[in-house]
DNA sequence: TCCATTCGATACAGAAATGTATCGGATACA
DNA sequence: TGTATCCGATACATTTCTGTATCGAATGGA
């Protein structure tokens, strides 16, 4: 039942079936959308009864949560990876090659991950949950950024690294949203490798 | 049944009755969010039977559909107006200005319109509508930018006007995100004119 | 291997949502 | 005003989902 205090001993068994639940519903989830899943097409396509899931999540909500946070983690440490290990002299411009194909990998994760933003609009809890793994994302970006100053000044109407760091956030999240409807991939990576080059870089370059 | 071909007498009270629910069904939207409302709910806050809402709709996607596009195409036109009335020699921070207000006005819209996003991304006929709806505001905006040429160069990197009026939307999609979990809409407004200034203008002034 | 504990399947009851069929009142038009 | 048509309420049947209680099997430690 998920309660508080909760077993003992965890069986291998049980986080086997944890896993499995949360790689069906990831699946599900990502193709019919959180709103319209419920319990029981979860179980089915982990190939479980109900009963195994109530063993492991009180609700759908729960498993959403442990959902989201599990992969969020991962894909977090994957871009804190990809930018930690530039050295300092590298250019800016190849940690932003770097980090959108990181984090334009993998459509199905940014439609759950859309499912579960509107979700969090609607639970402060959630919300709190959300902008924290938001505020990891920004601090390893706006680490590399603080490195690469002297090699490619920041724009001053962002403001300091942390403004910077905010703008390629949003410039993802934008991103992410035509991305969603158009769903070409390829287009979005561009695109955004475009658009933060132009909020990171010089635009000293004009037309018109 | 809203069947094709439908009823041969628009009557008056059947014009009443479907706005009626379409106002209910956005409150209720914004509140739950489209997943989790079912359509007694709707007809609950309407005031109405289910019945009524049978006779009007075949399903609550339906609904939601002329729901997003009514309030949709209101935006699009105020979008519009607010910057096509603008003398051509005005700078474009003020049309920033102008357009941030409108665009960032109306938390409730963004929750359901974000839930629209969601949904599109699942079903490529309603991904259309939506990518049209988007064209007409990167429309609205190039044509503001064409007429600013001159007054206040594009930079390079963002390619023609078409290219910035990209650049705006992706801006403002993203900072919808952020303002979707902080709820802070000055600071979204702040921060949306902040972003489109850096975009938008000459960032010749660095530091680091 | 034995056994205490836990895990997940099954069965059941209740709740909620859906869709349809029908009917009385409202509405537009002559 | 009369009347044919339409609109929305009501009632009903059905499906779907949820949550719980129970039980046999699996598991890990002695």
């Amino acid at each position: 039942m998920a309660v508080d205090g909760g077993p003992q001993r965890v069986t291998r068994r049980r986080v086997q079936t944890r896993a499995r639940l949360l790689d069906a519903a990831f699946t599900v989830f990502a193709a019919k959308g959180f709103g319209r899943v419920s319990i029981e097409e979860v179980c089915e396509a982990a190939g479980f009864s109900r009963g195994a899931f109530y063993s492991n999540f009180a609700t759908l909500d729960e498993l959403f949560f442990a959902l989201y946070r599990d992969r969020a983690d991962l894909i977090a440490r994957q871009v804190a990876d990809a930018l930690a290990g530039d050295a300092p002299d590298l250019d800016v411009p190849a940690s932003v090659d770097r980090v959108t194909d990181v984090l334009l990998l993998d459509v199905d994760w940014l439609l759950v991950k859309s499912d579960f933003l509107v979700h969090a609009a609607r639970d402060p809890a959630v919300a709190e949950a959300l902008l924290d793994h938001r505020a990891r994302l920004r601090q390893a970006i706006a680490d590399r950024l603080a490195r690469a100053r002297g090699h490619t000044p920041i724009p001053a109407v962002l403001g300091d690294v942390d403004g910077a760091a905010h703008a390629v956030v949003a410039a993802y999240d934008g991103v992410t949203v035509q991305l969603l409807l158009d769903k070409d991939v390829d287009r979005a990576r561009a695109w955004l490798k475009q658009l933060l080059t132009a909020l990171l870089t010089d635009g000293s370059t004009r037309f018109g």
